[in-house]
This record gives C-alpha cells, sequence and structure tokens, in this order.
DNA sequence: TGCGTAACAGAACGGTCGTGCTATTAGTCG
DNA sequence: CGACTAATAGCACGACCGTTCTGTTACGCA
C-alpha cells in the first residue's frame, strides 16, 4: 500500500520538475526511469499511459502552487491584505520556482494551448480556478471597502497574469537581473490604479 | 539560382506554420516533408541540421512580424502616434496571427527560455530589437513633447508586453472571447497612465 | 544540343519513443 | 512459515526521429 505509492510520489515529484524544465510533452518516461533507477515498464505500470501520467504532473504542480501561494494567501485577512498576499505570493512563486524551468504553468500554458484533451482540460482547470480565486479576492476587497465597488475584478486578474507573464519573459529569454523589481512595480501600479478610482 | 530559393522559401513558411502550432522542438522534418510533398533527405538538404532549420524559422517569423507591425509602425508620424500604431499592430498580429498556433514569438520563448543555443540567441535577439524599438518609440515621444520626460520606457514596454501575454493566455487556452477586448483596455490604461503623470 | 551542376529521391542507419507481455522480486497477512 | 498479491524488471514491438550516403532527375548555361 504505502509502497507503490511512495514510488509513485517520487516519481511524480521527478515528473513535474522535468515537464517544468522540458515542457509535458518532452517528458520522457525512459529518461524519468533513468532519473529515479527504474526501469521503464516499472514506472509505466504506476500509470496506464503518458497521458495519464501527464494530468497528475499537472495535478502535482497544481497541488505546489496551493501550498506555496493559495494557502498563504487564505491565511491573510479579508479584503486588501489577502490580494497583496496573493501578489506577493505569486511574484515569489515565479522567481523561486524558477529553477530550472521557470513557472510550470506559464510552459505549460503556451504549449497545451491548442492541443485538446484531458491534460489541456486539467490545466484549464486549475488556471480558471487560480483566476477566480484572485477575482474574488479582488470583489471581496471591495465589498470590504477597501477598493471601490465598482472595480472589474476580472481585469485586474488578467492585467495581473500579464505581469507574471512579462516577468518570465524577460528574466528567463533575455535575462534581465531587474525583471523581478519590474514586476513588482507593475504589480503596485496595478493595484494602486484600482485603489484609486 | 531560383528554383532552390524557392522551395526553401516554401518549406520556411510551412516550417513556421508548424512550429507555431508544435513549437520549434516539436517540428519534424518528416511530417514537413510529407506537408510539402518532398523527400526527408531532398528537404534536409536545404538545411544541414535541424538546428539550422530552426533558427531560419526564427528568422522567417521575425520577417513576418517586421512586415506586419515594424513597418506599419513606422509609417505613422513619430511620437505618440508611432506608439500607438505599434501597439495597434501588435494587437492585430496577436489576434490574426492566432491560426492556428497563436503568436510564434509566445510559443518560442517560453519553449527556449532554458534552452542554451543558436535558435535561442536567435530568438532573443529578435525580441531585443523588438523591446528597444518599442522603447525608443516611447522615448521619442518624451522627446516630441507628446509624453513626460521622466516616462520610464523601459517598464512601458515590460508592461506592455505582459498585455499581449496575458491576452494570448486567457484567448488561447482559456478560449474567452472577450480577451481582445480585455487587452485593448488594458493598453489603453497603460498608455492613459503613462500620458497622465 | 550537350554538359555540369544544382535539386531532389530512395534507402538505410542508430537511437529513442510509448506501450504491451511475461517473469521475477518484495511486501503483507493468515 | 507459506500463500497471495502488489511492485518492479526484462524484453520486444512498431513507429518515428535526425542524419548520411548514393543515386537519379531536372535545370542553367555555353
Amino acid at each position: 500500500m504505502t509502497k507503490g505509492q511512495d514510488t509513485r510520489q517520487a516519481i511524480l515529484d521527478r515528473a513535474t520538475d522535468l515537464a517544468t524544465a522540458c515542457g509535458l510533452e518532452g517528458l520522457s518516461i525512459g529518461q524519468l526511469a533513468t532519473d529515479l533507477s527504474l526501469s521503464k515498464s516499472g514506472l509505466f505500470a504506476h500509470f496506464q499511459s503518458k497521458e495519464a501520467l501527464q494530468v497528475a504532473v499537472v495535478q502535482t504542480a497544481a497541488d505546489r502552487f496551493s501550498e506555496a501561494v493559495v494557502r498563504p494567501g487564505l491565511r491573510a485577512p479579508r479584503g486588501l491584505p489577502r490580494v497583496r498576499a496573493l501578489v506577493d505570493g505569486w511574484l515569489t512563486w515565479a522567481s523561486t520556482s524558477q529553477t530550472p524551468g521557470g513557472c510550470f504553468f506559464v510552459a505549460a500554458a503556451t504549449e497545451l494551448d491548442d492541443r485538446p484533451g484531458p491534460v489541456r482540460d486539467a490545466l484549464v482547470r486549475t488556471q480558471r480556478d487560480w483566476m477566480d480565486l484572485l477575482a474574488g479576492a479582488v470583489r471581496a476587497a471591495a465589498t470590504e471597502g477597501h477598493l471601490p465597488a465598482n472595480v472589474d475584478a476580472d481585469q485586474f486578474a488578467f492585467e495581473l497574469n500579464g505581469v507574471l507573464y512579462a516577468y518570465h519573459h524577460r528574466a528567463r529569454l533575455l535575462g534581465e537581473a531587474d525583471a523581478a523589481a519590474r514586476a513588482r512595480r507593475a504589480a503596485d501600479r496595478l493595484l494602486a490604479s484600482v485603489s484609486a478610482t
């Protein structure tokens, strides 16, 4: 009972790292087995297909994200503090999870955006959840009186998402050291603009 | 002289489409040859390696971008009109080139961000050129008196880049129909904020 | 028109991929 | 301790990959 699930978790941990670096399609079962000193078939037996492995990897990445960003954010007080906590958590996540492949979801989103199937469906679910969570926090801040009542929460989530992607692009592709500072400035400006209106 | 270069261009045209959809690594010489009714070796002879093909594809995509965005932008009068023309051109590019694979550079950037080599180098060059062009246009608008003298042109380019990525994410992965409207609203807000300060 | 060369086809190579099938080990419970 | 099952290994398969070599076709130029 425990033995199999232990190795399964070890596989998923390593697979998530690999997929972050090489993409979900670049994830190779043979490579993964070699890394973990397992046989290809022994590893394969834990999942019935590569697709199932990929879906499980998406779920594992979502779990990591929940642990690193969502849970700390929900511990902050409802309203503007929680919004700020989520934004901070997000930027920290994007900065620290950057070794070696950057944010898993950034890589997966552009890779799967036109490849229908269960893997894409799983990814879409996680992204929608995150967008809903963020927009909900903004709306809650409005009802708390911390933000104007007519704030466009979905637009906020849209633009904040763009900040992360811009950070990813500048820091990881162009290798600019001040990308994190720019991202924080952009996020601050975003928060200030919805607060001021 | 002409025959070989004609087919070479036809190969690059199709290869750029394929790479936009499947990624530069997913680009397969066999698939490409079948699509163009060529033999694998006959196609391969035009390039000496897959890597060289990929570099040529990046250049082809850059040419398309120049034709679709940069050239029309440079026809607009120096200053704020040119900045607006570049932004408009960019959003139009992101919307129209979305069939079937979205913006080539968005896909390539996340795919190559941690795979060093000539292909990545070529991509980085195109992205730096674009960022420089955009930031330069903003600076010119400042010297023309259309924007405040202390405008942070690089920050502007950073955030605008994020808007495109956000659009890409929302429209192509999440399939939201109003993504283009959100992107234009975000771009307008960005222009307004640097104008107002 | 004939020749030289550029353009392409065909076949094959070693390698890796995902995926089954069968055997063998390791762990659990009566 | 012995039986049963879960966990893993070994092996083979067909398919596709990028690449190379050797021909064969078609074009351009004298």
